[in-house]
DNA sequence: TCTGGGGTCCTAGGACCC
DNA sequence: TCTGGGGTCCTAGGACCC
């Protein structure tokens, strides 16, 4: 009989533990990587040291604010294409150990692991190891752990353990482990979904799972109801999947300074639209809705698509849907930012 | 000190067809 | 002179993830 477990694997503060790597004498010091680096300008703090978050800085934090909490912190830029390598390494070693590696971010990973026997967890629980000591080796970056017997249990034991963790959840531990947890520690639980839960006098993810399933699907609708009845109960059948076709591709952009000037904001969505269609040709694929996106100055923002009769890639078709986009959308105020995204995508059929 | 950029998935309403 | 009901596609917005 094949039995199924499966590894969640997390990177710690993975983009600050790259620039630490980089930069040894940073180790042990609070390091914020974020936008440029330039903390008096607009961006938000993508990753943060250990040191740096016992100040309070987090991820999606303004770079201002992060500043002003822990001003004696190393700013530094995001250096996409370094963490990409880095990434690129760590999902190799994964692929030693299972071919079923699902990637989540630069920083994340799956590995769901089949063995024969009564029990996977004994298996899993050896090559989880194995790759802990290897990414402590060969990458020398810190890294967190959790093993369970689904996605969704192996991603909260792992977030549970961090940093630099180790965890492993039974599902005889799981009532026990989830009965104090705030069910903002839930996955799938953002801010929104937090607030209207406790409106509704549900705290914890205890107290989550004994709610009636219908009373769920009846206040977040069927789907929504229903996931947060099975995850609260750590039931979770999804499968750990190699690979994704895009379902979309995009690109978007926060100006410096806000804008009224018709003609920067049509330039900037026409390279935009060049990047974007850019990729859409790299991946062999083509397009059949347009949308651009426009947020204002008082963060109100608007979307406007488009379906093309016929799916492109021709950059030309691209850029003059977008014009008639912009053409038909009023500005009443000035923009702070423009972004441009494909979706129904395929595949060519030439 | 305000609030990035890359995505995914879901919902609701309207158009349109049979 | 009163207008059903199902299915599908499109648009716009919103919640969530890293």
């Amino acid at each position: 009989m094949a039995v199924r477990a499966v590894i969640h694997i997390d990177l710690d503060a993975f983009f600050a533990s790259v620039e630490i790597k980089k930069r040894p004498e940073l180790r042990g010091k609070p390091v914020i990587v974020g936008a440029d680096g330039d903390p008096t300008k607009r961006g938000v703090v993508s990753a943060a040291s250990y040191e740096a978050r016992k100040s309070g800085v987090h991820s999606g934090m303004p770079l201002k604010k992060a500043y002003k909490l822990c001003p004696s912190a190393q700013f530094l830029p995001v250096d996409f294409e370094s963490y990409e390598n880095e990434s690129e390494e760590f999902l190799e070693i994964l692929r030693d150990y299972s071919p079923l590696v699902e990637s989540f971010g630069l920083d994340e990973a799956f590995i769901e692991v089949i063995s024969t026997g009564e029990d996977a967890l004994p298996n899993a629980i050896k090559i989880a190891g194995e790759i802990r000591s290897r990414i402590k080796e060969e990458l020398r970056l810190p890294v967190s752990i959790g093993i369970s017997r689904n996605k969704l249990l192996a991603k909260m034991a792992c977030d549970l353990s961090k940093p630099n963790g180790f965890l492993v959840l039974e599902e005889k531990d799981v009532e026990k482990t989830f009965r104090e947890l705030p069910v903002r520690t839930l996955w799938g639980i953002g801010p929104k979904t937090e607030k209207r839960l406790n409106d509704l006098g549900i705290k914890t993810v205890g107290e989550l799972a004994k709610v009636p399933v219908q009373h769920l699907e009846r206040n977040f609708g069927l789907i929504i109801g229903r996931t947060l009845h099975e995850h609260a109960r750590g039931i979770d059948e999804s499968p750990v999947v190699p690979f994704y076709e895009p379902e979309s591709l995009g690109r978007e952009v926060t100006f410096e300074e806000d804008t009224n000037d018709i003609y920067i904001i049509k330039e900037t969505i026409y390279a935009l639209t060049e990047d974007v269609t850019a990729r859409l040709k790299n991946f062999d694929k083509k397009a059949k809705t347009v949308t651009i996106k426009i947020r204002f100055s008082d963060f109100r923002t608007i979307t406007r698509s488009e379906t093309l009769d016929q799916e492109t890639d021709s950059l030309n078709d691209i850029w003059v849907a977008c014009l008639r986009l912009i053409e038909a959308t009023d500005f009443p105020k000035s923009v702070r930012l423009v972004g441009i995204k494909l979706s129904h995508l395929s595949g060519r059929e030439d």
